[in-house]
DNA sequence: GTATGGATGTTCT
DNA sequence: GAACATCCATACT
């Protein structure tokens, strides 16, 4: 198992998230995630904790939902132990089960924009500030997983999306050759 | 294909 | 006010 935040946004890529809504249930296969550690200034964390940013702070495996740009939900990981903030955001999934509904969701949509990006993925799988503090390893509505199949992807490294004060680390993590993934698809040497 | 700007609400200066 | 771990429609090459 992963021992600190980059192994586990590495580590998630290929893993399965799960959300069952009174039973309507939607789930995708990780296809991108990003890496927030401790110390990073890019980091919700960063500036201490806060009312927002309080489950950052949870024990590795508790949901971080946070609300951005007055429209979209992004879903992340918490990832270190209690009291510390850090965490992994997730980007991109492939959609597996509850298509449909997905579609729904998100309005008309190709099955290869459902899930690619943290936004969509978020609306499509209808996660909110109500999934905020979810305990994702023992949660009987959203829970991370395994697939059924057995994992074969490439997991490559590039820098992260969207940040003012990036710093050109390669924290992002991709299925290497996947079309769910939301951005740029070149490694950088590390 | 790339580029740009607007929508929208919460949080912080 | 301004910034924000975004997305979508529109215009253009």
């Amino acid at each position: 198992m992963p021992t600190d935040t980059i192994e586990l946004a590495r580590f998630l890529v290929g893993k399965m998230v799960v959300h069952d809504l009174r039973g309507e249930r939607t789930s995708g296969r990780i296809v991108e995630t990003e890496a927030y550690p401790v110390g990073d200034a890019a980091g919700h964390a960063f500036g201490g904790k806060t009312k927002r940013n309080a489950s950052l702070y949870l024990a590795r495996g508790h949901a971080y939902v946070y609300f951005i740009y007055g429209m979209y939900y992004c879903l992340n990981v918490s990832s270190e132990r209690a009291g510390v903030g850090a965490g992994v955001l997730i980007r991109a999934l492939e959609p597996i089960e509850g298509i449909d509904l997905m579609k729904k969701r998100r309005g008309a949509s190709s099955l290869r924009d459902l899930t690619r990006g943290p936004g969509r993925l978020a609306l499509a799988m209808a996660i909110d500030r109500h999934d905020d503090g979810l305990d994702l390893c023992m949660d009987t509505s959203l829970w991370l997983g395994v697939p059924d199949a057995k994992y074969h992807g490439v997991v490559a490294a590039t820098t992260r999306i969207g940040l003012s004060r990036e710093q050109a680390r390669p924290w992002r993590f991709y299925e290497r050759g996947s079309t769910f993934v939301s951005g740029p698809r070149v490694v950088t040497p590390r």
